[in-house]
DNA sequence: AATTTTCTTGAATTCATATTCAAGAATGGA
DNA sequence: TCCATTCTTGAATATGAATTCAAGAAAATT
């Protein structure tokens, strides 16, 4: 062997996220992230190559995180109405008080890199996807418990919230008010069937 | 007086526009703005200042001509509901065809500056507010013309749509289908309150 | 303990791109 | 026609950020 690596990868993964996500790609300098990291530049390239390589797995990292928290939510709750109205109020919390004021690093990376990327491009897909299906299935669940009526189109109602989502993620970073967050949240669920 | 200029400010601003928009801030190289707009680096400097100054007056650009538009659809009409429908129908057609597949410079430029820039950001915030504005008179409009409740909101519902069209300005960079888009849209007029 | 391998360090380098500048060209006025 | 002024040109420069690298340090194996 040798000498073994002295940081925690997944740590410094995390950091990167922080960074990557309040400056965007071109916004986040490799020194900034040195910084914070508490890295130095030849241990970052060492392990993730280059700057694009970092981004990547930071990137893939978020996304992961991001399911992950979104689906248990989502499911949290037997009423799929429940469960959606959860990630909603959750979502708007983050938004005022956490990090979500910086947007959603998905949604601000697809704007960013314009699809230009295909590597990049497909993971945004597969993140959209989960998002969808994951809504999608609480939307099912509503229909079976009788919340919501039986000709509602899961798989359309699902890319409208998903929209509403993106749509969020963008007007998070104008430092909206709590009011204007919930009058938007309200009507996505009007717009699903949901009684008010 | 002395030798006279040789260029169309407002043909060179649209020019600059076309490549902020599908390319970013910082994508946008002036070599390829001096290529776009035929011009060379000191003529782009002498006219605008600095890159940030040309950007500030090519959004400015690509504010007063959106809005403008914008409106006159929305207008277009002496139905509210049908107003809003055409200005859906022909958001739709652009993120297609158009130049509206790389999303809105707006929404770009909210989430690449992450409202760091306190000049950009309040023209952002102005931009947002007009269109606000024109959607809550169509919906005045379609109140008073019984196409939809007395009772709805029509402040609210207006955010509402502010955000439906962020959201659809980043779904618009993945490349979505026309059966996608209208289905969003769809949704979003059911939110408002008007019949299928 | 010696050796080998791999990691860490941060200063030096490279590279890309925004910006400047000096020379030439066109215009309006005298 | 000549002068003064301002615009144009594109090569040269400056700037800033990503990347490399050579030397030093730490761990594991023999």
């Amino acid at each position: 062997m040798g000498r073994v690596r002295n940081f925690d990868r997944d740590a410094v993964l995390e950091s990167a996220v922080d960074v990557f996500w309040e400056r965007g790609y071109d916004g986040a300098g490799m020194q900034e992230i040195c910084r914070v990291t508490g890295l130095n530049p030849g241990s970052v390239y060492a392990a993730f190559g280059d700057k694009h390589g970092l981004f990547i797995e930071a990137l893939k990292s978020y996304m992961a995180s991001m399911s992950r928290e979104t689906i248990a939510r989502l499911n949290s709750n037997p009423s799929g109405r429940a469960g959606i109205a959860d990630y909603y109020a959750a979502l708007i919390e983050a938004m005022l008080d956490g990090k979500r004021r910086w947007g959603c690093l998905v949604t601000n990376s697809i704007v960013e890199f314009a699809m230009n990327d295909p590597q990049i491009s497909e993971a945004f897909q597969l993140h959209l996807a989960r998002l969808e299906t994951a809504l999608s299935g609480a939307i099912e669940r509503a229909k079976q418990a009788g919340e919501l009526s039986r000709d509602v189109d899961a798989a359309e109602a699902a890319v409208f919230l998903v929209c509403t989502t993106q749509g969020l993620n963008v007007l998070a970073k104008t430092r909206p008010s709590r009011r204007t967050l919930e009058a938007i949240t309200r009507h996505a669920f009007t717009a699903l069937g949901f009684e008010a």
